[in-house]
DNA sequence: ATCAGCGCGTTAATGTCAGT
DNA sequence: ACTGACATTAACGCGCTGAT
């Protein structure tokens, strides 16, 4: 499967489950199946990454969703198989015990037809199909000069045949159904066995079924034929990469966005690595190289992808939860960028035409337009993130002395270092009143609707209503005709600053301090300046002109 | 038509460590 | 203490889809 019938299944996967009425009036509904369990799902039941359910016009309306009902039960429960077959770790089998589980499967076959309205023919013509079409066309050639010469037919046992004729076996006897449905999981060695311990009762099993067809119930001497289960020493459970990260995220607590991000890596890799103690490097190096598509670059593998496993597996190895970290040695080639852009700070034009936007919306009207009107030339004037300042409330505005301030603090919200920070108010802005509009939020959030959050009460949004206001804002600056994409609609504030600050010779100590830049060096980092020292520092920042 | 909410690629920024 | 390279962490931004 490639990139993009991955990336349009996976669309189609996020679709709603509900009982709907087309305009000719069928019932159709559609299912997505769980990310987790995708790839099994495909190997069992066909590219699946939704299913479908449909039902003619004529249905009465009680029956159609009786029958939606069982749909989706039986969806759920397969779901939840894979799940617990996911979850267990694959299994070895003896020889014996590889019998043994044949056994189990017959049970399970003859149950699963015995009902089933069939001819005596039926059956008779699939164990036939079964003798004659897959397992007689791989007799050697002396059988077909004498076929008197071996009654037994034991050369069917050989490696050679067995290997030729297992598919069409598994196939036919539903192992892989029967194996999700006990919640079984082997080893691709022990499923062969397992195949092979079958292939020597699919014939008994279709005989079975051709006498019960014919209500012929005599007791059923093959039964008797399987072996008990052998005692072996049992593995111990495997751990899955999911749950290793999970683990790490417990014991380490990063930020929400670093577990949300990472989250995709980790899920992607559990997909692919059944056990996370037994990667290794080939393995780990050719998955990594294999991400990088169209859609996902190298440098994105490289950054994100190896350095989220890196992570967790070091972690994993000084926990002693495995022994080997694959993923440290992985190399990924990243080609050199191609940046038309000589600078990341908007251009003179870009600039003006972005605050003279601002200039025309009304601070009054809703709180995307007072964004709109104040956030570009806030930031235009101190560098900020637009985060910080789309999430502001009325009382983080400081007057001291002469001279007024912002607080960047954590209680507001997100904060990239979780340190609170205080940086001057450019005299431009309050000439254009922006301590008026601050009254007039006495104290609240500035530039979002504080009542509308919460509205799902069940679980948090991921992007707080501060962070859904930047956003917006972005797109905003996007439709003004701000469209190159090398250029972030609200982040080039942070670069534009920094330069102007440069050109105007203002202290690189106090642009960094007033951005929230880290100190360049740890010598500086003894001459923190003051808030006072910057609001100074900002008199030299001269105003944006718009002419 | 608009928007909330989300997945995930991308990028910014700080932390760490070896070499000097 | 400084530097550069690499590691680690966290925010930004875009596109999409169901709901309203």
């Amino acid at each position: 499967m490639n990139a993009a019938t991955y990336k349009a299944s996976y669309k189609m996967a996020l679709l709603m489950t509900k009982l709907n009425r087309t305009r000719t009036g069928a019932y159709v509904a559609r299912k997505g199946i769980p990310k987790d369990v995708r790839p099994d799902y495909a190997a069992r039941y066909g590219m699946a990454w939704e299913e479908k359910f449909y039902l003619e016009p004529t249905v009465p309306q009680h029956e159609a969703k009786a029958r939606f009902g069982e749909w989706l039960a039986d969806i759920e429960t397969r779901i939840a198989r894979l799940r617990a077959a996911r979850k267990q770790a694959p299994q070895p089998l003896t020889r014996q015990n590889a019998y043994a589980l044949a056994g189990r499967w017959y049970s399970w076959f003859i149950a699963r037809h015995e009902k089933d309205i069939r001819t005596p023919g039926h059956w008779k013509s699939l164990g036939d199909t079964l003798v004659w079409d897959v397992i007689r066309p791989h007799a050697p050639e002396e059988y077909e000069n004498h076929p008197q010469d071996d009654p037994n037919w034991d050369w069917q046992s050989t490696p050679e045949v067995r290997d030729a004729i297992r598919p069409a076996i598994a196939q036919e006897a539903l192992t892989a159904d029967f194996l999700i449905e006990e919640g079984i999981s082997l080893t691709t060695e022990a499923e062969k066995l397992f195949v092979d311990a079958v292939a020597g009762n699919l014939y008994s099993a279709f005989l079975r079924l051709e006498n019960i067809a014919r209500g012929n119930y005599a007791p059923d001497d093959t039964l008797a034929t399987f072996p008990a289960y052998e005692a072996v020493a049992t593995l111990p459970t495997r751990l899955g990469v999911k749950a290793l990260f999970e683990a790490w995220a417990k014991a380490v607590q990063p930020a929400t966005s670093t577990f949300d991000r990472w989250s995709a890596v980790f899920n992607a890799a559990d997909a692919h690595f059944p056990d996370a103690a037994n990667i290794d490097f080939a393995a780990a190096k050719e998955w990594m190289n294999g991400l990088i598509n169209e859609e996902r670059s190298a440098h994105t593998v490289a950054t994100v992808w190896r350095t989220a496993l890196k992570t967790v597996f070091a972690w994993g190895i000084a926990e002693k939860l495995v022994k080997i970290n694959p993923f440290r040695e992985v190399r990924i080639n990243v080609p050199r960028r191609i940046v038309e852009r000589e600078t990341k700070a908007f251009s003179r034009e870009e600039a003006k035409t972005i605050l003279a936007a601002a200039l025309t919306c009304d601070d009054t009207k809703s709180f995307d337009e007072r964004a709109r009107r104040w956030v570009p030339w806030i930031c235009a004037y101190s560098g900020a993130r637009a985060g910080e300042i789309t999430q502001l409330r009325g009382i983080d505005l400081q007057h001291r002395g002469s001279d007024y301030f912002l607080r960047l603090t954590p209680s507001a919200g997100k904060i990239k270092t979780r340190k609170a920070r205080t940086i001057p108010l450019h005299e431009h802005l309050i000439a254009q009143g922006f301590l008026r509009f601050v009254e007039g939020a006495s104290g609240g959030p500035l530039f979002y609707n504080v009542g509308r959050a919460g509205k799902s009460a069940e679980k948090a949004p991921r992007q707080s209503q501060a962070e859904r206001t930047r956003s917006r804002l972005g797109s905003w600056v996007r439709s003004l005709g701000i469209t190159d994409p090398e250029l972030s609609p609200n982040h080039a504030w942070r670069h534009t600053f920094k330069a102007q600050a440069a050109r105007v010779k203002m202290d690189e100590r106090y642009s960094d301090a007033i951005t929230g830049h880290a100190p360049a060096t740890i010598g500086r980092a003894y001459t923190t300046p003051t808030a006072e020292d910057l609001a100074e520092a900002m008199k030299k920042f001269p105003r944006y002109t718009l002419d």
